[in-house]
Parts: structure tokens; sequence; C-alpha cells
DNA sequence: CGCAGGGTTGATAGCCTTCAAGGTCTGTGG
DNA sequence: CCACAGACCTTGAAGGCTATCAACCCTGCG
């Protein structure tokens, strides 16, 4: 959310999201003293699925994805995290997922121990830890229904519309996409040729206009609808 | 909307299950000054879906579900708990999903502000409210795994050895199932007919034995096998 | 220029849902 | 005690949504 800034040069194609709140006091910033800036590569691993949490991240630039894996190698991808986003932050002993530079990524890192001994010290940021992983439940909760209960379409514009809310520069009409069809589908409990026909529908419709790495909305409210309404 | 809630003791009906940890000290325990014993009847609302968080909950016996509708009337069983998890300590201002007894149920109240209050002087307890919001997240990803990528035989497989863990009383061999078929449906993104069918097909392979309101797991190895792979 | 990987589109198959009809159990009232 | 109503459970048949399989396109890159 607004972090003092590191020195690094602009990243090229994936463009810094801008904070919510440009300069409100946040608890996190207890943490920053114990920060060290560093980046992943793209379809880089962060930390692997079984990892102790020895550290937890801030998003500066970039997208990172969450991802869980089978046996047998089916996948599912929890989360994708912009800038700004928190990863890391609830877990318990260790990593009950993977994460995955998306793009090149670039993350303020801390220390868990830290975070942990200064939690115990400080209210406000053990109430900011417990509202991170209150939020993160809440969105696991809205996802369980999207994965348990709507249609493949709504699933499709649903996932537009949550990306248009947090993967949007402001001032921007392109809605950022930079992960790949696969990703969009493991995450939405859907096969790549699924996801693809469903935007050519959209497409087909007026309600979008697809880019190489993003989406333009043309008709939100036909988007909306599609998303929580899709059966007739 | 809190209907039927009543101080009252302990009840016969649902066997009650010994908690996992007999007498560890637990942080949660400087509740139990702000606690008031109610219970809710069966299949009566504890809170409702938006409801602001005034209280939460450790359940003593019975047997509760979350749950989430959509506004066309889909639903979604989030989590069902049993005697010893906790509800309600997990959300923000406001329940985003409603609570409801599935049998008799009989709880320990306590104020959410006197629990933030406590936490607050008590890192231990804070410390403790943040590792329920971790496992109940570590949860919810599992069941997004679930939700997104297992087959039906799968999900109900996974469902039954959940329950087994979950839900069997100590010495028994009889897995309590007291939900009803829609809600275990519900739960696992399926429809009733499908849930029954393949319960059917279980008892058929002679995997289970299926009774009023419980389940019989006649061979465990497979079940496990059932629930992680059931595709050849 | 050829190759590799991702994206798109088409045809077919299959899993699960939907629709329909009985069956079973429980609580209630005669 | 028995009959009956209603809710839940079970089973069958047919259909639809999405997966699977396959081919082709497009782009970036060595």
């Amino acid at each position: 959310m607004h972090a003092a800034v590191q020195t690094l040069q602009p990243t090229r194609g994936f463009p810094a999201i801008a904070p919510r709140q440009p300069a409100a006091p946040d608890a996190l910033d207890l943490l920053e003293q114990f920060g060290t800036t560093v980046t992943v590569q793209r379809e880089h691993e962060i930390h692997g699925q079984g990892d102790t949490a020895e550290y937890c991240w801030r998003i500066l630039t970039g997208c990172v994805r969450t991802v869980k894996l089978m046996e047998d190698g089916r996948r599912q991808v929890a989360d994708f995290l912009f800038a700004g986003d928190l990863l890391g932050l609830d877990d318990l002993g260790t990593h009950d997922f993977a994460a995955e530079a998306v793009t090149l990524v670039t993350l303020r890192r801390y220390p868990r121990r830290m975070v942990e001994a200064l939690a115990d010290g400080h209210a406000s940021l053990a109430r900011r830890l417990r509202s991170v992983a209150m939020t993160n439940l809440r969105n696991a909760h809205d996802r369980m229904v999207m994965l348990g209960r709507k249609t493949a379409v709504e699933r499709v514009s649903s996932f537009v519309l949550e990306m248009e809310r947090r993967a949007t520069a402001p001032g921007q009409k392109l809605v950022e996409v930079p992960m790949s069809r696969t990703d969009v589908a493991d995450h939405l409990g859907l096969t790549v040729e699924t996801v693809c026909r469903i935007l050519a529908h959209l497409k087909r419709e007026g309600t979008v206009r697809l880019y190489r790495t993003g989406i333009e909305v043309l008709d939100r409210v036909a988007l909306r609808a599609a998303a929580c309404d899709a059966r007739h």
C-alpha cells in the first residue's frame, strides 16, 4: 500500500499499480526496518508448497499466483496477487501452497519471526495481521461459492470483473491480464479451452475486447449480469 | 434472527465429542468469564449472512453449518462445525455467511468486543486468534482444490474421510452424519442425486455401510484411493 | 526460417445435472 | 394402534454443460 520506495528502476511490461490509500499510517510499517527488497524472475518460485514459513512479503510490482498441486498434477490457483497485496502472512509453520511469479516481480521481504515478535508487543500490528487473515478468508469463501455453484460463464465474467477491480492502473481502461489462459483456467476450475471459448463468446457479444495481455470491458452491465445470473 | 436461544444445561440427543486436548491450557480460556451458554434449536439460525459480528461462539455439542446464499437461491455450505470448533471469530465487522444449527446445538457465546479487547492485552490470545484464522484459511484452500479440481466420487469420498476424522465419537466406529444429503451436496458443489448415487456406489463396492444418521467405513484404503485418485 | 509454446476453434464424449417417480422414515392426529 | 401427510432419500432416464481430443493459428525467438 505505500512502502518507502526502493532503489529500483521501473520494470518493463507490467506497470506498477498505485496504492489505494496513498499515505495512511499502517501498522505494517513497523516491519519496514526489517524489510529487504528482492526480485523474482517470471515463472520462478517465491516459496514452495510445504516450505517452512521463514518469510512473508509485500508485493511492490508485478503479479504473483498462489498454487496448490495434487499428486497427479491437477492444479488449483488459489489467488493472484498484485502490487500492494501481502503474501505469506497468513500461514502457520509452513506455507500450504506455492507462490510463483507470473511476471517479473519485486517484493519487500520480512522475516516471519520478526513479524510474530513485533505483533506480541504491538496490538495494532496484531489486529492488522488478523484483519489480513480475515480478509483472505472472506475472499476464499467467495471463491468457494464460485467454484461450487457458478457456471463457467459466470466464473469467467466474475474473474474479469475482479481483475478490473484489482489490476487496473488508475485512469486506465485496460484490465491487465498478465497470467496465461492456463493459470486462469486453474483458478476458475475450468479448462483452457473453456476459458478461451467463453472469452470469445463475450467478445462476440460486444461485452469485452481482447488484447495480448489485457482485456477491455465494453459493457460492464452485461458483464455483471453474466457474472451472477448466467442461467435463464 | 437469533431464534430459540435460551440458557440451558447440557442436552442429550447428540453425543458430545471429546475435545482434542483434554486439559491443555488454552489462551481462549481468558474469554471464559465473559461466556454465556446458549442453545439453538435445529434448523434455526445462529447468525445471519451480513449480521454485525457482535458475538463469537465455541460449540459444546451438536453440529453447525456455515452457509452462503446467492440471490437466486443457489447455496454453498462453507463448512460443518462440531463440538470444540470455533465460530465467528474470524470475521471482520460483519459475518459474511450465515451459521445455522444442523442439530440441537449448545454453544458458549462470547462478545466479540471483549475478544478484541482481551487480545490487545494478551499476546497469547492474539496469537491464538491468528492461528484460528490461519487454520480456517488452510481448510478453505483445501476445499478450493476439492471444488475446483476433484471429481464427484473424490469429493464424496473426501467428505466421508473428513467426517470420520472430525465427527466420530472416540471409541466409536460409526461416523456421525447429522446433516441432510442436501447439505452435503451444497457443501461439495454437487446435487443431492449425485451424492446419493455415489454413496450407493460406495456401498455396493463394500467400501461403506449406510445408516440413518451415520456412515460406517468398511474399507478405508479403498475410500482413500477414491478420495484422491478416482480417475483411472 | 523453423521451432516451440501458448492461444483459438471444432468435433465428440462423458460426467453430472435435471426431470421424474417411487420409497422410506417420522411426527401427528384420529 | 394405525393411517396419513410431508420431508427426505433413492433410483432411473434423458439432456446439457464442460472436458477431452485434435488441428490450426499466431507470436517470439534462436
